[in-house]
DNA sequence: AACAACATTTCAAACGTTTGAAATAATTGC
DNA sequence: GCAATTATTTCAAACGTTTGAAATGTTGTT
């Protein structure tokens, strides 16, 4: 209903005294007196006064702003983590714009320059699978604005700050728990061979073999690009050989395992029940499911986000030096269903 | 590396000329000559200048960014939403800044609070569960800033935009479908109670058996909470009597009905297997499960979100007057598995 | 009564942009 | 060659806030 808008000069007005003493009062300096203090923030109350974030950024270069990229919100893992980084955030005072890349590199740089118009105090990213050339992303570091990679391993990129979960840990573990079970023939279901994070793991699971001296077969070893098709075609190498049948599964991903254990099922697969399954996501699903998995690798998403807002506000406040490049590793944890 | 921000002004030194030629060059005034345009552009290039958002939208008294509030970015309805409300805003040049209220009225104020400061030009809100006063969303009308309600119906609020589902609708079809499938016995189980969409679906639900002469018993009708336990022990309830046993289900939310599901199984209800279900939702997941319901209840969250982000604008360009207020449905659709 | 000491308020510039009005420069017609 | 046009550039104020310096007001001391 208000026409005039209520601003500091507003408020001036009407209490006759000037522009400075109202912001002064209203931000408790002690040089103004207690008496004017108190009808300041009551007139404030009353006309229902909101300082203009637009002017104190421009005023204080900030813009308390914290900019988010990331590929999805469909993805478990990216929601979870942004409850970590909203909740602490909010907190210190800052708000977050997330943008989704969809794993398209022209929508990332969109969302890039976009933030950077912004003027993002800070960005916090998880690349794009298809992100090899970093000069979006580097802008923001030329301007002095602190980036900090997450969740994905920017491996291209060498100098910079990522917070990343500690995958070959969590393979290693899920490999070792299927080992101490008994199992001798463990096939390992990766990733799509471009992203890191696939290679870190099978690096866990024949770190794990080694290490308690379980032979390593290549045969027990696939790849999908999580294609439907093209991880039933991975199955089905898997279990092609009847000489060397495995007994459990560690799989790169939870869907994808899942698909890879309708198929079994689906083609009556003689040794489906006895077989044991481990996958990386920890999905609240598993408990609705008729032969569920036998554990699952969690991979704390929230404390992944949290740790990577927590550097990116030190380097805000340049409490660690833009250029002392950080690097936070996050643990798996197993989780044993049943 | 600079460590003096490229702004309209140090261009305009470099360039030798005033602030405004160089602003006005960039926003390519038809009063600037060709050459000049080039030679500012061409610089602004060269030096990585980026305007300064902050500065603009106190001149335009705008903030490009538009506000959405919603309960949770875990529930995949949300996050779909967002899907249509994102990519709609960006090609509009908005961003958008995306508050969690956890479905936590305090943190839901917070939130408003935080958005009004920052001043978007609009909003999107899902209210929370428990939000039946709407004095932190009004601020927002008073100052001239539209506010469009969606996915939640905020019946106490009776002026306001909203988009929302056509659960009546949704429920009925699927009721519909349920009777033109031979079933008599039909059992509703319901969110709470305090949530309107409750009684819109259990609506929609009634009406599809009376407009089919399909007897109602109200021992076919159950709520629950969300909580497990609950619904387990509503789902007993509708089976308490054997006399009037139900042969489908009519379910709130998948979840809720994988919970009842379960529940049945475990118990090795007899008709397990012969009873059909139907819930709210179309989860990806229902291809994985050993029983699957036989249909899902579609909702088109992103259609809803796009349609709130349409109307948003709509009323941000004045197309609309605020106070006009408008009421979008979006009708669900019936998906049959297998 | 004069002045130091302190309390309180105001001034004025700055942040980076936009934009209508005014000023200046270039071109045309005669 | 000079006024009249037209093209181009610059001036100056504004958006709403913050903040150190300057100005003013109030006490207390002698």
């Amino acid at each position: 209903m208000n026409n005039t808008p209520v601003t500091l000069k507003f408020l001036a007005e009407k209490l006759k005294m000037s522009v400075s003493t109202v912001s002064k009062a209203l931000n408790n300096y002690p040089t103004i007196n207690e008496y004017t203090k108190q009808r300041v923030q009551e007139m404030a109350r009353d006309l229902h006064f909101t300082p203009n974030k637009s002017a104190i950024n421009l005023k204080e270069k900030k813009s308390h702003i914290i900019g988010i990229i990331l590929p999805n919100l469909l993805d478990h893992y990216f929601t979870r983590s942004i409850y970590g980084v909203e909740q602490f955030a909010t907190q210190n005072g800052y708000n977050v714009i997330i943008s989704q890349s969809h794993d398209d590199l022209k929508k990332e740089i969109q969302s890039a320059n976009m933030l950077l118009r912004s003027r993002v105090d800070g960005l916090i990213v998880a690349i794009s699978k298809h992100t090899q050339d970093f000069s979006h992303l580097d802008q923001f570091e030329n301007m002095g604005i602190p980036v900090v990679y997450y969740a994905r391993n920017p491996s291209f990129n060498l100098s910079c700050h990522k917070v990343l979960g500690n995958t070959f840990q969590g393979c290693y573990q899920a490999t070792k728990f299927l080992i101490d079970r008994g199992h001798k023939k463990i096939a390992y279901l990766g990733g799509p061979k471009m992203i890191n994070f696939t290679h870190d793991r099978f690096n866990g699971y024949i770190n794990a073999l080694n290490d308690n001296q379980v032979p390593f077969s290549s045969e027990l070893v696939a790849y999908t690009d999580f294609d439907k098709e093209n991880t039933i075609s991975a199955i089905k190498n898997l279990f092609a050989n009847p000489e060397n049948m495995p007994t459990a599964l560690v799989a790169f991903k939870e869907p994808i395992m899942f698909d890879a254990m309708k198929y079994l099922k689906s083609i009556n697969h003689p040794d489906f029940d006895k077989i044991e399954y481990v996958g990386f996501g920890n999905t609240s699903f598993i408990s609705y499911l008729d032969s569920p998995p036998i554990a699952s690798i969690e991979e704390n998403p929230e404390s992944v986000g949290e740790n990577a807002i927590k550097l990116l506000i030190q380097l805000i406040n340049k409490e660690i030096d833009i250029h002392n490049y950080q690097k936070v590793v996050v643990d798996c944890k197993l989780i044993v269903h049943g």
